[in-house]
DNA sequence: ACCCACAAGTTGCCACTGTCAACATAGGAG
DNA sequence: CTCCTATGTTGACAGTGGCAACTTGTGGGT
């Protein structure tokens, strides 16, 4: 008797495939203006299959955003877990922030494209709080350590997140090479904004 | 005797008629991903008429991207015209960047967006580099006046771009309201980012 | 004035896209 | 076993980027 279909109509796992074979697209030329029925075929399906699990291009592209913001939130959570000096945390988040950037520059893109609506998406918007939010934890413990002016805090982040963004595009663009800009320009950079934190 | 049709076929000004319509749809929703058959369309010609004065779509990006520094440039310059103190020269510089960022938030990602390949149009490389040379006037200025701190101008450069690069997105992205941040959270950034550069 | 070459338009076409509707198949609950 | 929902497929539509071939307009040379 003859076997089912070789792929059967139930694929049961179609949404992460079709996530997955996004991320991979990612690192390709187009970055993430891969065509959704590009992903379609490498996923074996048909173009209008993850339709069923997607209402448009749009909400996969901030699905993957959100995965973006988590990937980078478990990064800098994991550069700072052993307790240290606030100098040394804030130097491995920012250095992790950067790497996690320069590995990943088109989600890196994505993430902070127009074309992810935070407002549209809040699980988005709150994956992006949450990566924020470890760089709170790193400010507000120099506070209580004594290691960082006591200043309003999310002004402290903010100038901190100004920066080491710019570095990242910076970094992603190839701007930031020893003859352009002086040998090690990253700790540079990071170090006199450490000057400017500290007490 | 009939006229002559109230469109003959040569325009005589389609290139820049091309271009200016294609920067008033930068203002619009889809920013700079408008379609090159509606841009068309508005000029008023066929929808293959703009490829007789671009190869391709790409091709005109990088031209709003090249005006975009040139008018960036323009309005940095500007900026510091009457000599001053370095240190107003810089606030001035950074606050015209800003603004410049925040009234064009559409050119403002275009110019730094990865579909415009600068090693692909000299022209916009160039006018990125002049734009960035204005800052390099800055720092060197205000380290002949014994203002700033005498190191490679190019790292402080990075430093000072990488930050107001970052500022201008995050206020572009409506991250600056004051209830998130406090009150006047450039002026506390930019006066930060001061300390550390001066002597 | 005429001719020719080139510039710069148009028309038509191709392969592709995003997305929707209708249909077909699979799974699970009752 | 039946029915409903989930989740596939097929087909269609309106649109896109970009190319080739054709048409019209301009300017230079004779």
């Amino acid at each position: 008797m003859q076997e089912k279909n070789a792929r059967p109509y139930h694929h049961g796992n179609l949404k992460r495939v079709v996530i997955a074979t996004a991320q991979d697209m990612l690192s390709e030329e187009k970055g993430w203006q891969f065509t959704l029925r590009e992903v379609a075929r490498r996923a074996g399906v048909s173009h209008a299959a993850p339709y069923k699990h997607f209402p448009d291009k749009g909400a996969l592209l901030a699905e993957l955003a959100m995965l973006g913001f988590n990937e980078l939130r478990e990064q800098l959570s994991g550069a700072i877990e052993r307790p240290r000096s606030a100098r040394a945390e804030f130097l491995a988040a920012a250095k992790a922030y950067i790497h996690f950037g320069t590995t990943n520059p088109s989600l890196y893109r994505l993430m902070f494209s127009a074309d992810v609506d935070k407002t549209a998406f809040p699980n988005l918007k709150e994956a992006g709080a949450a990566a924020f939010a470890e760089l709170l934890v790193i400010l507000e413990r120099g506070q209580q350590s004594g290691a960082f002016k006591k200043q309003p805090v999310r002004g402290q982040a903010v100038a901190s997140w100004a920066l080491v963004h710019g570095l990242t595009l910076l970094a992603i663009d190839g701007q930031l090479l020893p003859e352009k800009v002086g040998a090690r320009p990253i700790d540079a950079v990071l170090t006199s904004m450490l000057e400017g934190l500290e007490s």
